[in-house]
RNA sequence: GCGCGGGUAGCUUAGUCGGUUGGAGCACCCGGCUGAUAACCGGGAGGUCGCAGGUUCGAGUCCUGCCUCGCGCACCA
């Protein structure tokens, strides 16, 4: 190791760019890799993002807690290779484009044409991929971004389809027509995580509408909120076991709001349960029905002509469906195929005919009614409304009162088109399907064997997804995004390609049976228009095209373990080996994001979970609480802090803040307070020690090291402290608690190192003479500092390195983690994660509890004496002659840093307790309770208010004292011990139960004439000193002194001659007579005015 | 609506198995200390521990209900 050269001021956005350089002309995050070849690996997979929106500060937390891992890994040994990714693909990305080029619907996309429109979209990914690239680096977050996986590569492309291809092989990836939740406006449907992102709370007429039988005078009614639906109207779905009732109105509605009606006389046929909140008139109950008496029954069609019977039987009749419920509505469901998943399966089931009457672009078809053919379903609510309303009906069946009998508007929380607002439609289509559902087990059982931080987010919110899980679908009615790669043919045979070649084979099979396809070079993009161009052949001879849909892009993130690798064409040796991953980490809003969909491709090709461990972060909110957002402007650009305090500080704020888990409200004082306390702090410790130790030719290598257990005991503490807290910060990695580890460290440094022990230790290295002492304090800083700086490093890896080259000659990130390295033991595995600590503590300096116990009591002692000074109003400068510690465990070894913290000449032990001191008796309520019971609280009183406290303890000692009838004994009471009146005392109380301890404090509040030469004396210096500092003299420049005090104190040579050399005065006069001069400064203590001048020499 | 996680001083937060006097930091006020930094030390002020019940001798802590914030889920018609 080389010799410390001075610190330095500290500039730490300097200090931070200054290092970029160093890294990169070093290649220092290669070598923390290459440094640890022999080491077993530990997988990080980063979760992509997408470089069309700009980077954010939320962005910098989570790639801080995915550095800090990586880091902590690679220092304790293992091989961690982290390869960049982006996401490129889908909806956000088009839209994005359609907007800059004004194409706000497929039809426009299309004319503008499709070949152009994807090369804007394949250019506009990459819009911020400069700002994501500095801050990145700015930030250090080592991560590959010259190689990186691109989600629109050919070759990540290929693995995908690689992958439906294994999907549709077994069977998994399907083709259906369901029920999606579908956006007119752009035209494709979405995937339950989307649908997700849109829920918007929406007041909606919603509408009770008459079914009027068609053998019967009566009506069934039903509840819609959504009118437009009406004209699909074919079935009606009671409750089997609901009972329902048939009532006639027996007068006329009191009040009425809105359309709608019914006459006297007419009957009406509702859940029982749901008479009161449905009706608005009177009526009189004819009957009970249970519901299933209701199936089979036929009812008149609302729009005659909107669907065509077909050969259906069961349309237009009460059906029967066990999921009906009377918690709303009126019990009886309103059933349109096309437009609900229940109806749609429950349609499908019954047989009802399945047919549109509502078109792709959101307007109802031809046919369905005169008024409502072409126009937009949303629009003509009002127009439903006045058509069922008309006498007779919409259908001229109905009574004269109409068909609708009531409407109310109603209000709920709607999905809506996460991208452009539109309210979505529930809408049966063509649609491709994963089917989770047949591997739901599995999905459970993996995600049982990941490691969920925190736990909760795994079992509770994860697990519930994955018990409800539906089936995936992942087609898109889209343009920009991984193709399906499935083929078709007009009979419905299929093929999916699960390669280049693959595709190249069956293109060139095609043509020689005399399709005329376009090239299908190497290097063929796998992305539309290009791969509709392609017209293959079916086994059975019949053109098939393509399905012409796009995938999910969440599949594309999903498939990033081996998509990354190009797997399985490529590079087979480093996904074997790196599956499933050990390590990722990402907001918790990606819990039915990526965690999902990695699952759901992991599980369905592989079999297998796709990670061990998962951290899931809490979200970002403002300095208010709010969620950050671009359109409430309240994001905070993270160069305001990394060119302010820096990007150590934003990193260690970020961590130290709160857990990893929870919302984190981000404050930008807090950045500030963290560099002034944290890093300051963490500076001038080192400069302390790197100022003297240049100064002194300190040789860390020397052969004359002290060994420890030879050191002062105030260097053992520390340095068992340092242990002490180094295993309980490694732990607390280990919990994934970094929030507590990084606060204790903090105290550590700022409370125990900068506070006490440099504080107490700064003389020993002002001695200008080579010392065993002074050496002792080098070795203890230099032991402490080199350590800290592994500490730190995950967490904030700039200062760090520059304190470690400077001491040690060597980059920080190279180093050992100070607890052990078991990623470089023979056969070790990346899931040893939690068995190091063991293996690896006695690299630290040994730990001696009771020292640290006794340290703590010195230093509660020396706050105690300042209490006691300012209670007496005595200064702190002026000396007590002596004091006494009364009680506790012996202190002796501290006895002269006692006297200086406390100014006292001397310090004594003093064994006789009853002189300065009286007990107390105290309940102990732990042990009291159980026997006492509810008598307890006037058993404490009569203990707490005993007359003669040492009396009643003696009786207790001698046994069989009794309060009530209960025996009190020794443990049922705690001493306390207390100053008698009229000392200047403090008792200070440590530690806990049986190893309570109660010391007491005692100072000797008389002035004598030495002390208060003394007394002065120091305030002399003070104020001397405080003026060396103000003319900027430096530490060796010597000064003339003169000071002039009247009616003070006498100043005792000794004293003179005290102050002389403090402050480096190579001439001192003293004079007791005042006489006036305007330079010079003045001051008073204890009503005595000083004035002095210093001059330098 | 259902699920998860929060609500403790003006702000950020700790609080173990229920134990009687709820700790810190920031900010504020007073004092002290300092050749020690944006530091440090002592003291003060500041708390209906979200609300209401309950269990208990005793509740910030356990139970029930409610309010509220965040997130997730949910077309239940």
């Amino acid at each position: 190791m080389p010799k410390p050269s001075p610190a330095g001021e500290l500039d730490s956005v300097e200090l931070e760019n200054n290092l970029l350089s160093i890294w990169k002309e070093e290649g220092a995050f290669v070598s923390s890799i290459t440094n640890r070849e022999s080491g077993a690996p530990f997988i990080f997979l980063e979760g992509p993002p997408t470089a069309n929106g700009k980077p954010g500060i939320h962005h910098v937390v989570a790639r801080t807690y995915k550095d800090l891992v990586c880091r902590w890994k690679t220092m304790q040994g293992f091989r961690v290779e982290r390869k960049g990714g982006w996401d490129t693909h889908g909806l956000p990305v088009e839209i994005e484009v359609q907007k800059r080029l004004d194409l706000m619907s497929n039809e426009q996309i299309e004319a503008f044409g499709m070949q152009a429109f994807n090369d804007a979209c394949r250019e506009s990914v990459w819009t911020y991929e400069e700002a994501w690239r500095e801050m990145t680096e700015r930030m250090a977050y080592w991560v590959d971004l010259d190689n990186p996986y691109v989600t629109l590569h050919n070759d990540y492309v290929e693995s995908c389809w690689w992958a439906l291809k294994q999907m549709f092989d077994s069977g998994l990836l399907y083709r259906g027509y369901k029920v999606l939740p579908y956006c007119p406006q752009t035209g494709t449907s979405y995937s339950s995580h989307e649908v997700a992102l849109g829920y918007k709370e929406v007041e909606e007429p919603s509408v009770y509408v008459k079914f009027k039988l068609v053998d019967e005078d009566a009506s069934i009614l039903a509840w819609t909120t959504t009118p437009w639906t009406l004209p699909g109207n074919v079935g009606l779905a009671v409750g089997p076991d609901v009972t329902y009732i048939k009532a006639r109105i027996a007068k006329e509605a009191e009040s009425w709001d809105g359309s709608g009606g019914a006459q006297v006389g007419e009957v009406v046929i509702l859940a029982k349960d749901l008479q009161k909140e449905v009706l608005r008139h009177h009526v009189d109950i004819i009957e009970e029905i249970k519901g299933s008496e209701l199936v089979g029954m036929a009812y008149e069609p609302l729009f005659p002509d909107a669907v065509p019977r077909g050969d259906s039987e069961t349309a237009w009749t009460v059906l029967s469906a066990d999921w009906v419920t009377t918690t709303d509505g009126t019990g009886v469901v309103h059933t349109a195929v096309m437009y609900g998943e229940d109806d749609y399966n429950l349609g499908m089931e019954a047989g009802l005919p399945a047919h549109h009457t509502v078109g792709m672009d959101g307007n109802f078809v031809d046919g369905t009614h005169p008024e409502l053919d072409g126009k937009y379903v949303k629009d003509v609510d009002q127009t439903v409304i006045q058509l069922l309303s008309q006498p007779g009906g919409s259908n001229g069946k109905g009574p004269q009162s109409g068909l609708l009998y009531r409407e109310k508007s109603y209000l709920h929380d709607y999905p809506h088109c996460w991208r452009t607002d539109h309210p979505l439609l529930y809408y049966a289509m063509d649609s491709w399907f994963v089917k989770m559902t047949a591997v739901k087990e599995k999905l459970l059982e993996f995600n049982d064997q990941v490691e969920w931080a925190p736990d909760w987010v795994g079992e509770g919110r994860f697990g519930e997804w994955l018990r409800n899980v539906k089936d995936w679908a992942i087609s898109r009615e889209r343009y920009w995004g991984t193709p399906l790669p499935v083929w078709r043919d007009e009979d419905g045979n299929m093929k999916c390609i699960g390669s280049i070649q693959e595709l190249k084979d069956e293109v060139a099979k095609a043509n020689a049976a005399g399709i005329n396809n376009p090239e299908c070079p190497d290097d063929v993009d796998l992305h539309r228009p290009v791969v509709d161009e392609f017209t293959l052949l079916s086994d059975n001879g019949k053109p098939m095209k393509r399905e012409p849909f796009v995938m999910d892009c969440w599949f594309d993130s999903g498939c990033a373990p081996f998509a990354q690798f190009h797997y399985p064409f490529e590079e087979n040796d480093k996904f074997t080996p790196a599956f499933p991953v050990d390590y990722i980490c990402e907001g918790v809003d990606q819990t039915r994001g990526w965690f999902y969909t990695l699952l759901a491709v992991s599980t369905t090709v592989f079999d297998s979970p796709a990670y061990k461990r998962c951290l899931s972060l809490g979200l970002i909110l403002d300095a208010e609480g709010k969620k950050m957002s671009k359109s409430r402007g309240n994001i905070v650009n993270p160069w305001d802090h990394f060119n302010k305090e820096g990007a150590d500080a934003t990193r260690w704020y970020m961590v130290s803040a709160g857990a990893p888990w929870m919302p984190l409200k981000f404050d930008p004082n807090g950045v500030r307070e963290t560099y002034g306390k944290m890093f300051l702090t963490l500076w001038n410790v080192y400069k302390f020690h790197a100022d003297y130790a240049a100064l002194d030719g300190f040789d860390p290598d020397a052969i004359d090291q002290i060994p420890v257990a030879e050191r002062k005991d105030l260097d053992r503490w520390i340095l068992s402290k340092l242990s002490t807290v180094a295993k309980e910060y490694h732990s607390d990695f280990v919990n994934w608690n970094y929030h507590k580890a990084c606060r204790d460290l903090e105290s550590f440094i700022v409370n125990d190192i900068s506070n006490w022990y440099v504080r107490r230790s700064r003389r020993r290295l002002w001695d200008e003479a080579e010392s065993n002492d002074k050496l002792s304090c080098q070795f203890t800083l230099h032991e402490l500092l080199t350590t800290l700086c592994k500490l730190i490093a995950p967490v904030s890896p700039f200062m760090v390195d520059t304190i470690h080259r400077n001491l040690t000659g060597s980059p920080v990130h190279l180093a050992d983690w100070p607890l052990g390295v078991p990623g470089l033991t023979e056969g070790a595995t990346s899931d040893s994660w939690d068995e190091e600590a063991e293996r690896a503590t006695e690299l630290l300096p040994a730990q001696d509890h009771a020292l640290e116990n006794l340290m703590e009591l010195v230093r509660e002692l020396a706050e105690a004496g300042r209490r006691i000074r300012i209670a007496e109003g005595r200064r702190q400068r002026l000396p007590c002659l002596q004091g006494w510690i009364v009680a506790g465990p012996d202190v002796s070894i501290f006895t002269d840093l006692l006297q200086e913290e406390l100014n006292v000449e001397s310090i004594n032990t003093e064994l006789d307790l009853e002189k300065f001191q009286q007990i107390k008796l105290n309940p102990n309520f732990r042990s009291l309770a159980p026997k006492a019971r509810q008598n307890v609280n006037q058993i404490a009183g009569m203990i707490k208010s005993a007359e003669n406290p040492e009396e009643m303890y003696d009786q207790i000692k001698a046994g069989g004292f009794m309060l009530m009838d209960v025996e009190i004994t020794v443990d049922d009471v705690e001493i306390i011990r207390e100053q008698k009146e009229g000392y200047s005392a403090e008792t200070i109380n440590l530690g806990q139960g049986d190893e309570k301890v109660q010391v007491s404090l005692v100072l000797d509040m008389q002035d004598t004439p030495e002390l208060l030469s003394k007394g002065l004396a120091r305030d002399i210096t003070r104020r001397v000193q405080a003026k060396r500092k103000e003319l900027n003299l430096e530490i060796e420049d010597t000064i003339e002194l003169t000071v002039q005090t009247k009616d003070a104190p006498e100043l005792f040579k000794s004293d003179m001659e005290w102050i002389a050399t403090e402050t480096r005065a190579s001439q001192a006069l003293f004079d007791s007579e005042e006489n006036f001069s305007l330079d010079f400064d003045s001051f008073d203590v204890d009503g005595i005015k000083v004035n002095f001048h210093v001059k330098r020499a």
